[in-house]
DNA sequence: GCCAACGTTGGC
DNA sequence: GCCAACGTTGGC
């Protein structure tokens, strides 16, 4: 199964607002980006994802898990985009921040570090582990 | 189809 | 609040 990240500003969408919708999840609309709807077509239910803090905070703070595949995102009036439901499933005990992500060797190619515009990721089993493993889950 | 101009993102 | 990096747009 293949791993994720989702980026959010939390002025926008918050770890709190995830977790309070509950297990019903909510729609992660509003990607605008090719390689981000490329990630999201990619996903399948059950999969797994980071749920990244950007600008405030900047910091993984929780695991998310998808609940619907790939649909039309009914926010983009071309037409082009479509969007995915998550789920939160639990937050992390001790929030990773982008800094600590930096400082480890092992996360070193982690797209987060090298092309941090990019809103949907793919992230590697390894980097998913050493990640949880840092953030106590 | 190229590329300059522009808008947006996000770290600092 | 600034600005570098990047994606998109639109004129040619």
């Amino acid at each position: 199964m293949a791993h994720w990240l989702f980026k959010s500003e939390p002025s926008t969408w918050s770890w709190d607002q995830q977790v309070a919708a509950g297990e019903a999840g909510t729609f992660w609309n509003g990607v605008r980006n090719h390689l981000a709807k490329k990630h999201l077509q990619a996903m399948q239910r059950g999969e797994q994802g980071f749920f990244y803090h950007s600008n405030e905070g900047k910091a993984v703070v929780g695991i998310v898990e998808v609940i619907r595949t790939y649909y039309p995102d009914h926010t983009d009036e071309s037409g082009r985009f479509g969007m995915v439901d998550i789920k939160a499933v639990t937050g992390l005990p001790r929030p990773v921040t982008l800094d600590a992500i930096k400082a480890e060797p092992r996360l070193k190619d982690m797209v987060l570090v090298n092309n941090a515009r990019l809103s949907v990721q793919p992230v590697t089993e390894a980097e998913w582990a050493v990640i949880r493993a840092m953030g106590g889950v």
